[in-house]
Order: C-alpha cells, then sequence, then structure tokens
DNA sequence: ACTTACCTTAATCCTGCCTTAACCCGGCAC
DNA sequence: GTGCCGGGTTAAGGCAGGATTAAGGTAAGT
C-alpha cells in the first residue's frame, strides 16, 4: 500500500512517515505542492495525504488538479484547528476525507483504511501470478497446495513482485519502500529473503520463480 | 456493538451513554453535528441517536448528509416535544426511527434494538461458531456447559469474533470498535481479553479457539 | 582465472504476543 | 464511612519465531 504525503512542516512529515512505515505503508514525503503534484502525476499512489496550507500551491489547489485531470485516488486532507472552513472546501473539491491537526496517530491510520477501503472496493485486494494468490486482507498466500502464511517481511516482498508481475524490480526499491530510507540494513537482507521466498515457492509447488537479473534487480516469471 | 450518541446536553449525553454502557453497548458521544460528520464518516458504527437541535450543523442536516454519501446506518432520531414536526422532516431524510424527550431508558433500549435488528447483518440477534451461541439480547453466550454471562468487553470482543467466523480481524479494529478513537489504552489491553477469553473458552469446553495472526489480528478458527 | 554479484545457511538479536499479578475505581453491603 | 467485589487497565517477565548478520559458497561476466 503506498502513499503520497504532502506536508510542508518537516518534523511533522517525518513523524506522519514513520507511523505509516511502522503500519506496513510505504510512503513519499514532498513539501509543497507542486511537488505533490510531480509526484501523482508519475506514481501511482494508493492514496495521498494532503495538507492545506502549503508553499508554491496549497493542498486544494493540488486536489482541484488532480480531479479536473480524471485522478480518483483517495485524498486525505489535513487542516489545521483554525482553517476549519477549509474541510467544507476540500470536501467539495473532491476530498475523501479531512482530519484536523493536531490527531492522534490511531486516528489517522483509521482515517486512511477507510479512505483506502471504501474507494474502488479494494480492486487489488487479492494478486495473481501463475498458480499464486496473495491475498492483502488476510495475509494469506495461496496455491495448489494450499494455503499459507509468511512472515512479515517475505509477504512484502512477495506482494512488490506480484504487483509488477514481469518487471524487474530493483534491488534498491525492496531497501527503500521495504526497509525504508532510513534504515542501517544491509542490502544483503534482500537477498536473504529471496532466498527463503523461492524455498518456500519451491516447497508449495508454485509455478513461478523469482529470477535474479544481475545489476538489476529481481522479478517473477512464469513456468520454470 | 457500536453506537455513536450526538447529543449537545452534557448532561443528558453522560446519562445516556451510562445506560447504554450498563447494557453492553459501546457509545462514543459527540456534541455538534460536524463532531456527529467527523466520527461517522470512518463508518465504524452499528447505530447512530442523533439529536436534532444541535450546534453547528443541525441533526437532519447530518442525517441528510450521510444518506447522500451511501451511508445506511440505522439512525434513531431525539427530539423535544416541541418540535414534533420535526419527526416527519426527520424520517423523510431517512430516519429509522424518533424518540421524543424525555423517553424512559426502557423505550431507548428498545428502540435501539429494534433499529439495530432490522438493519442488515444478523435479523436474528443469535450468532453461532462451533459449539457456541452468543445472544445479543440477552448477553449470554452458551456451550455445551451450560450457559454463561461474560464481561462486558470480553462479550464486544467474542461478539465481533463470531460476527466475522474464520476472517483475521486486526488488533486495531478491535481497538476502534470496542475502545474508540479518543481512548488511551494500550493496545495491550485486546491481548489481555484475548487471554481471558481463551482461558474462559477453554473452560466452557469450546470447540473453537481464537488464534494470533502475526502482524494482522486475530480470528476465531474451529475445531481445536 | 579472477573478480564481483548473488546465494545459502546457521547463529544471534529483537519484536510481538501471552500470561499473570497488581492496581484503580465505582458500586454495594454493612 | 469502611471494606469488599468485579470489571477494566497497566506493567513486567517470558517465550517463540521473525529479522538481521556473518561467513563461506557458487555462478556470471571479463
Amino acid at each position: 500500500m503506498r502513499l503520497l504525503l504532502a506536508e510542508d512542516e518537516r518534523s511533522l512529515s517525518k513523524a506522519i512517515v514513520a507511523i505509516l512505515e511502522k503500519n506496513n505503508y510505504s510512503a513519499d514525503a514532498v513539501y509543497d505542492g507542486e511537488e505533490a503534484l510531480d509526484y501523482l502525476e508519475t506514481g501511482n499512489y494508493d492514496g495521498v495525504i494532503l495538507d492545506i496550507m502549503m508553499p508554491k500551491l496549497d493542498g486544494i489547489s493540488v486536489l482541484k488538479k488532480i480531479r479536473a485531470a480524471g485522478n480518483l485516488v483517495p485524498v486525505l486532507m489535513l487542516t489545521a484547528k483554525a482553517e476549519v472552513d477549509d474541510k467544507v472546501l476540500g470536501l467539495d473539491s473532491g476530498a475523501n476525507d479531512y482530519l484536523t491537526k493536531p490527531f492522534s496517530s490511531r486516528e489517522l491510520l483509521a482515517r486512511i483504511r477507510a479512505m483506502t477501503r471504501s474507494q474502488a472496493a479494494q480492486p487489488d485486494c487479492v494478486l495473481r501470478a501463475g498458480n499464486l494468490t496473495l491475498n492483502r486482507a488476510t495475509f494469506e498466500v495461496a496455491s495448489p497446495t494450499g494455503s499459507f502464511r509468511l512472515a512479515n517481511k517475505e509477504f512484502q516482498v512477495l506482494e512488490m513482485l506480484m504487483a509488477n508481475p514481469a518487471n524487474v524490480i530493483p534491488t534498491e526499491r525492496f531497501m527503500e519502500r521495504i526497509w525504508g530510507y532510513d534504515s542501517d540494513a544491509e542490502i544483503n537482507v534482500v537477498w536473504v529473503y529471496m532466498s527463503y521466498l523461492r524455498k518456500k515457492l519451491a516447497a508449495f509447488h508454485a509455478n513461478v520463480k523469482i529470477k535474479a537479473v544481475r545489476n538489476a534487480g529481481y522479478s517473477l516469471v512464469e513456468e520454470g
């Protein structure tokens, strides 16, 4: 689950990113409205957290622009207590929800869940590749042998592979999205998890394999 | 069973919350219409008690807004004697029932039961899983050993588990629905209640077990 | 053949969950 | 009032299994 956070106040931004990552989201942080637009045009996100007061381009304008462009990504607006009137404006402009600062981490997470749940009825709650299905709701993976559970990190690695089947995903991308930028883990751990996953995929007779591409990354390939 | 109470008169609100909690509901209290909307947008309630006269946004407007958003949560409107005409307006706007102040606690409870029963989900108020039955009307749980009563929170936890048998329910979901967003209880309490429940389920020879799913939540599984 | 990138395994560290006991508080009996 | 009781919550200790490191091995490219 990939989120974009647009919040100019650095300390708050860092705190929110920490909360999100602790809860198995991966988040990109940007610090003004124009950056937010840039990122939203290129990357595909499952949700956006958008502060209203931002340099260069305010949150409402960002929201209007992306909605005008037909982008239906769920948006959670952040407003300071003083700008409560803005909430109406935000919702009218196509925000899915709003949250007034300060807020508790629990409320933030609950609203993100509600927002991403209600939206599009989680079309990609289930990923498929070969004879494998991965269920993001129950954290289960099913193969012809039956369904089984993976450790947290194993699951996330497989999720990334299955979300982009046949694409080569750079090793650093795994590090960034699963371990985070500020992790001091060695690149080695990715290799270790690929090893674990390969063993399990074989044990459960999956007809997909994890292929290493030298100097590039990994990809999931069928029938091998 | 989780309810939202929107009533600006503090003393009445406190009284109603006390009545509700005494009868095994858990309730969040809000004191104006905008707050009510905030809380309702999370979609985490089984019913709403909505006063008509409220600051910022009146009950009718709240009702119209949530119905316009497709929210079908059962709504019980509260009206003062003088505003009897409003009741028609309320029902037209999508309320399920209304109650004129003053009212007796028995009438309030009866109407809540009727409202939440008629609405969707479990038409009968008995849940079954394995050799367990849970009665939402009498708050009793029965096993081959006989029937027994659980503490309020224990009951609600078991109710959530039995309402979604075999589904993994995130720990935060328990927190949200039973303890509420603004509770400052630690996530720890959920673990404690799972422990209590497991002990009681074993004592009463239930053939269902509470299974923890690491990093995900809990689910009820049969045959153990 | 030699370097470098990747694989595998085992050992160690750490996190998430379980359990129990103690504490707090409101209600009730005396 | 005083003391008990029961539900709700916190805190601490423990444990299993997940996460990371480290070290030795294999294969791809030059």
